[in-house]
RNA sequence: CGGGGCGUAGCGCAGUCUGGUAGCGCACCACACUGGGGGUGUGGUGGUCGCCGGUUCAAAUCCGGCCGCCCCGACCA
């Protein structure tokens, strides 16, 4: 990568506007300062500057990673259909799986992630127990063809992952790796200097394991984190477990039934039998794995977690809700009135529910629910789950606090696989006392591309990006006020060549532009240094210094200058 | 895929309701002034009005179909 380069012979083609297909600060921003270029939906152009932010963070992750001996390969993008028929991915993987057809009509995928292939390339090449374990990545460009991507380079459809897989003989070599990727994965965000958080996630359809999110905070992530402000527990609200309540000690009223005509939502029954909506009950009717329907019971406060009720084996993942007319074949009553006293369908409670005392439900009779309903006496039945979303406030599941949340943006997800793919594929090893044995690995995601984008909604004000100086596209950024004054030339040409001496990454704006244009155009670059040398104070013998970061300038002489930076 | 919004010059937009010469700002080119926070003036370049079809003497404008983009939802190793 060059060190140096003059403004004038680099593209970066700035925004005054802000472009109507950008919404978020990320997008936004790095379409303004000239960093990335949409081609179609979810595809983008790297330009020079964007390309550099993406390399120096592909450059911090390589050494991370030797340092915990992971090794670099590269599998090809295009993949045969067999390797995933083989894992039996092929059928399972909706429409985001990119396919394609070659001209001998094979079928091919274009990789989403690349468990096939490595485990593929494990089985052909490792031959004993003695080579493994093995950690192997790559940082290849992805596929998926998502179902709305947006955001710009956050939900992308093509985007530069670093994907690694681990390959163990027994459950204590993959922890240590794991462990090791958990470290590595710190150590890179870390050094690159943005918040972040690691919460424990959901495996998702790709493991059933024990599995991490590192999560770059941002108001504007898609993820939900619930964590203890008191304890290290973080989780994605998708996997945060919600503790068991106390059961009541009240005493159950007698159960009656009231008229409540046009009544449909919980709000509507809460305000007009005066109830907390804590103390109503709703009944959701879900499509069952088998079977035709399942209904799900919450407390009338709480969300269902579509995660966990999708780990319900009766469920149907995902979880797919009965509409309208469903619901009345399945009840024989409308929405609004269906409960869970006497449904004829297996009937599954959350904890807080079933833990609830004396409260409201429907009675499966259009305009009428019940009152006094008890899960212990009215429906004991169903099964005790945990369905829910944690909330803010709940007592945090390893008891030392209460729950806050905050949002993040996922750039990277750890996970142990198992034997999820070496047994389908079979990847097999003899142990040491001979026994063939099916390896189980660990996969290691981390969004290089997005992380781009991640840090960009992270660091920035009114006037652009702030990039941290380990991933800037430049260190230092000289502005010459006016370049055509041959005082001003000189004293910026030796600037520059005293910044590419000390071994600085500099953008010199050596442009015939107004004063006015570099400034503002250099904060919305956002590189993490400026020297800015202008006629005026050069009378002086002296150039103005300003951090990106901060509002204080100083007038230095261009030597103090360059040593500042340099021991900045 | 469901709901909403949008598509007119490289970018941001007006014009569409009520059919009749395609406009504004920025950018770009030339010249002059200016020169420490997206400067001023003068003169220019640049548009199949997303695409296809229909109605009409006449369509950016009305009608039908399609495509694309953005937002919300569903979905998401």
């Amino acid at each position: 990568m060059l060190k140096a380069m003059r403004a004038s012979q680099t593209l970066i083609p700035t925004l005054k506007e802000t472009p109507a297909e950008a919404e978020v600060a990320s997008h936004v921003l790095l379409l303004r300062a000239g960093f990335i270029r949409r081609v179609a939906g979810g595809l983008y152009t790297w330009l020079p500057l964007g390309l550099r932010v993406m390399r120096k963070i592909e450059a911090i992750v390589r050494e991370e990673l030797a340092r915990f001996g992971a090794q670099e390969i590269q599998m090809p993008v295009v993949q045969p259909a067999d390797l995933w028929r083989e894992s039996g991915r092929w059928d399972v993987m909706g429409p985001e799986l990119m396919r394609m057809r070659d001209r001998h009509e094979r079928d091919y995928a274009m990789g989403p992630t690349h468990e096939e292939v490595v485990t593929d390339l494990v089985r052909r090449t490792v031959d004993s127990y003695k080579q493994i374990p093995l950690n192997v990545y790559q940082m290849h460009t992805k596929f998926r063809d998502e179902i709305r991507p947006r955001f710009g380079l956050l939900r992308a459809r093509e985007f530069l992952m670093k994907d690694g897989y681990s390959f163990h003989l027994d459950e204590a070599s993959l922890d240590r790796t794991y462990r090791d990727m958990y470290d590595a994965y710190t150590a890179i965000l870390k050094r690159i200097g943005v918040d972040f958080r690691v919460v424990e996630a959901d495996a998702g359809t790709i493991g059933d394991g024990e599995s991490h999110e590192f999560q770059v905070l941002a108001e504007s992530g898609e993820d939900l984190m619930a964590y203890c402000p008191n304890s290290g527990y973080a989780a994605n609200v998708e996997k945060a477990r919600a503790l068991a309540p106390e059961p009541s000690d009240e005493r159950p009223d007698s159960l009656g039934k009231v008229a409540t005509p046009g009544a449909r939502t919980i709000a509507d029954i809460a305000a007009l039998l005066r109830v907390d909506p804590a103390r109503c009950i709703k009944t959701l009717i879900v499509r069952g794995a088998e079977g035709p329907w399942i209904a799900l019971v919450l407390r009338g406060d709480h969300e269902l977690n579509e995660t966990k009720a999708a780990r319900l084996p009766p469920v149907a993942a995902p979880v797919t809700f009965a509409d309208d007319a469903e619901v009345e074949a399945a009840t024989g009553c409308p929405i609004g009135s269906i409960g869970p006293v006497g449904l004829e369908l297996p009937v599954y409670v959350d904890r807080s529910a079933a833990a609830a005392a004396n409260c409201v439900c429907g009675a499966n009779e259009e305009g009428f629910h019940l009152t006094g309903v008890n899960w212990s006496r009215d429906f004991a039945d169903a099964e005790v789950v945990d369905i829910r979303n944690v909330t803010e406030g709940d007592l945090s599941p390893d008891g030392c606090g209460e729950l806050a949340f905050a949002r993040g943006i996922e750039v990277g997800h750890i996970f142990k696989l198992g034997d999820k793919y070496s047994v389908p594929m079979r990847l097999t090893l003899q142990d040491g006392a001979g026994v063939e044995t099916a390896l189980i690995m660990g996969c290691y995601g981390f969004g290089i591309s997005r992380l781009v984008a991640a840090v960009a909604e992270q660091c920035h004000d009114d006037d652009g990006i702030v990039w941290p100086a380990s991933i800037a596209p430049f260190n230092v950024h000289i502005l010459a006020l006016d370049y055509a004054n041959p005082d001003v030339a000189a004293a910026a040409d030796s600037l520059y060549d005293a910044c590419i001496d000390a071994g600085m990454d500099v953008l010199f704006d050596d442009r015939d532009e107004r004063p006015g244009v570099k400034f503002a155009e250099s904060d919305l670059l956002g590189i993490p240094h400026r020297i800015t040398v202008g006629a005026r104070s050069l009378a002086r013998g002296l150039v103005e210094y300003k951090r990106r970061a901060d509002t204080e300038r100083v007038l230095l002489t261009p030597a103090e200058a360059v040593s500042r930076i340099a021991s900045d």
